[in-house]
DNA sequence: TGTTTAAATTAACACTGTTAACTAACAATT
DNA sequence: AATTGTTAGTTAACAGTGTTAATTTAAACA
């Protein structure tokens, strides 16, 4: 009796296309462009339908970032071939920082936004959220960094080491996407910004100059 | 002929009493707090009547930024009496991130929340923005801790340099307002990883080990 | 065929920012 | 002193938002 099958199928369809809808309106004209109505429209559905298949729109949301934190660590798997684990730490900022280049208003989806904390989302932070393949692939490749000895001493707290080096490349990326517009400031381009950061922290870390 | 004196006070206090309104509610329940409606609800005012004070409420939440960049820019000036370049420089950070933990609502406005190119903020660019003066004072200091020659040679832009700066603290202190509540990462206190990566950066940066 | 169950729709509610039309109060002029 | 003009503020309304309740449509089961 596959009749039940077809039906999730069916389900699965229609809210994966509620989904590409809400990607595609999200990543061409930003969040604020994302509305139910407007998404509803895309599909050829009326606003409501959506309700059946999300409680919200802030889990519509919610799941829309869920897939980018997975694409993400996806990104951040690329470098899990290399051995030295100083060389991939270095690695991590620039994919970092592409990803975010590439996809700005998803970034600012994803690390930008304070999501408060609600009931759905505290009842889902035990389980799988994607976001947490990212950061675990990065404080893994701290604490292998710091147990590779080539740090300077004081340095050995994985989680620590991880959130600085988060904030520096997240810094140039959260800057850049806010600011940009203000013309009256010279910019550097991010990528260089963010390389020169990157080169005199890791200096400050390292114990051996060369 | 003083009448019209006094009117132009009389509208000057209606309308700090609309940016207070706005803002109390702003600092205390954040953003989506800020209606024009409650704003009116709070001063005894109609809602349109704010209208006759701000072209809108972008206009109205703009302003409220001004003050918030006043504000800081006032900060930094504190440490305009500090002669040393490489220890003034090394203290704006502490400053900024005191300041962006003390009013993450207004800090998620100033430096989180992209501005799109509206046609008045355009005009208003080369104005006197006030968020002009606290980079000036950034920018100002890595010109002379440069001039110093204390920095290793290859750094001698001051925009890049800080532009970096800028973007480390700011990384610490955004990550922290929109990713506190992620409670499945052991966040470090952000004024602890603040120092840590200034005194990793600092190192990089400078010429002599001592 | 008739009944039950699921999904999608229409209509509505309570909000939002904002505009147009109107009113009341006051200053300036005849 | 009476009239005009200006200004500030109000009410009513529009178009949009997320969301819920009631209703219809469609499909599966008996």
């Amino acid at each position: 009796m596959g009749i039940e099958e077809r039906r999730e199928r069916e389900r699965d369809e229609i809210r994966a296309k509620i989904l590409d809808a809400a990607r595609e309106l999200f990543a061409k004209e930003g969040y604020g462009a994302v509305t139910m109505r407007r998404i509803a429209e895309k599909i050829e559905y009326s606003p409501t339908a959506i309700y059946g298949h999300f409680a919200d729109k802030d889990a519509l949301i919610h799941e829309l970032a869920a897939r980018d934190f997975l694409e993400l660590a996806h990104q951040f798997a690329r470098l899990a071939k290399i051995n030295d684990p100083i060389e991939r730490f270095t690695k991590i900022g620039p994919v970092y920082v592409e990803f975010g280049l590439a996809h700005p208003n998803h970034y600012q989806l994803m690390f930008m936004t304070p999501r408060p904390i609600s009931g759905a989302a505290a009842d889902r932070i035990f389980n799988g959220d994607p976001a947490q393949d990212a950061y675990a692939f990065l404080k893994h490749t701290a604490a292998e960094a710091i147990a590779s000895g080539r740090l300077r001493s004081e340095y050995k707290d994985p989680e620590l080491l991880a959130q600085a080096a988060w904030a520096s490349v997240h810094g140039v990326v959260s800057l850049h996407i806010a600011k940009r517009n203000d013309a009256w400031i010279d910019w550097r381009p991010p990528r260089r910004v963010a390389r020169m950061l990157a080169e005199a922290l890791f200096r400050g870390l390292l114990a051996e100059p060369n």
